[in-house]
DNA sequence: GGCGCCAGACTAACCAGTCGGTATGCCCGA
DNA sequence: TCGGGCATACCGACTGGTTAGTCTGGCGCC
């Protein structure tokens, strides 16, 4: 019964785009194979290539992904009707937990940028930044309240900030110490701090 | 006149290195091929595999340099005859200068640790963690001393701030409006008013 | 009977590492 | 002072293995 789906009840693309996440993420991109990833998926070639174009084209969905939901929530947050030192807390706070939450789409997307090709590239840049600019844009409304100090371009505190985001997938062990939300309220009073006049 | 240099004047050795660490950076490891490296460094396989045993060895070697130098800095700046707050000011501040000056190694380190054969890959990790503990013993002296809040646990501090290190292989532009001294005051600053009491 | 969905053999390209060979300088005995 | 043995430094063709992507065909639903 080929239809979309079969054994589990997830549909194949979706099943493919799992596979192919969780792979990257463990073993890199480049040294992942088609092969693994349609075996993992319980599928053959000839259905990756049905769904997606290359194998660069299924990175780039788990670029979409990601992206997406992240520029979602923030959005959410930035909107919110709260004093500008809330709203900046709840979101610099959240990013740290979706990303936990997350992982393997973290540890991908720093890693394997390069990876893309170009122009797919190009795009993952555009959208990136766009996500930044709502944060500095934040940040710098608090800075013209006078909430926040201006000693620092807000720029540069944007960067700070999803740096340490970025490296969360480098040290951050579900087994420790830390809750994710204990994580992110840590790091986010690091963050007002830093802010502070 | 075949030994250990020509054409310019410095070692085939370190050509070699010095050319695998531009390819590795821009490429990444899987995308160069040793053919790639070994035409960069205007010699052949031959000579390459006469030096290092393997592609993986090269990498490795990458590593150890970069980790050499920047515990030998650290320790100097952790050593001084001076004020923690300054000492500490001082590390986080030389770090993000030095590696500035070498962005190709920061983009290798921290991309390419999967790619490092696991012992290769151990070692390297224990010896990040040597130059992790030194830094984190001196904000943990400074919150002894009242100098920094113990609002965070130090161990956070430290990954705060590497990260956003770590990230500036990703946007620092060297034709950008700030020096990398400039840049580093700045991120020094944030670190240590994320620290104030 | 056609179309979406998928299987799986196939191909053309590439790549890390090997290996036999060459060239050059150095040491040491005669 | 000569020469021959030896080590170091390097060359480049070759091999065995892997890979992304293609293509032909078949199965079942509408």
């Amino acid at each position: 019964m080929p239809r979309t789906s079969d054994g589990d009840g997830t549909p194949v693309p979706q099943r493919l785009l799992a596979a192919a996440t969780r792979l990257f993420a463990e073993q890199g991109y480049d040294r992942t194979s088609v092969q693994e990833i349609v075996e993992a998926a319980g599928v053959t070639k000839g259905a990756l290539y049905h769904y997606f174009g290359s194998k660069d084209d299924l990175l780039h969905e788990v670029y979409a992904r990601v992206l997406r939901l992240q520029q979602e929530r923030l959005d959410t947050f930035a909107d919110a009707d709260e004093p500008v030192d809330k709203r900046l807390r709840d979101a610099a706070a959240d990013v740290v937990v979706t990303t936990i939450e997350n992982l393997d789409d973290a540890s991908i997307f720093f890693r394997s940028m390069h990876h893309l090709s170009p122009e797919k590239n190009k795009q993952v840049r555009a959208e990136r930044r766009r996500y930044h600019e709502r944060f500095r844009a934040l940040i710098e409304e608090g800075q013209q309240a006078g909430v926040f100090t201006k000693e620092t371009p807000a720029d540069l505190v944007v960067d700070y900030h999803f740096g340490s985001v970025h490296h969360l997938s480098t040290w951050y062990r579900p087994d420790g110490p830390l809750s994710p939300q204990e994580l992110a309220d840590h790091l986010a009073d690091l963050l007002l701090r830093a802010l502070r006049p």
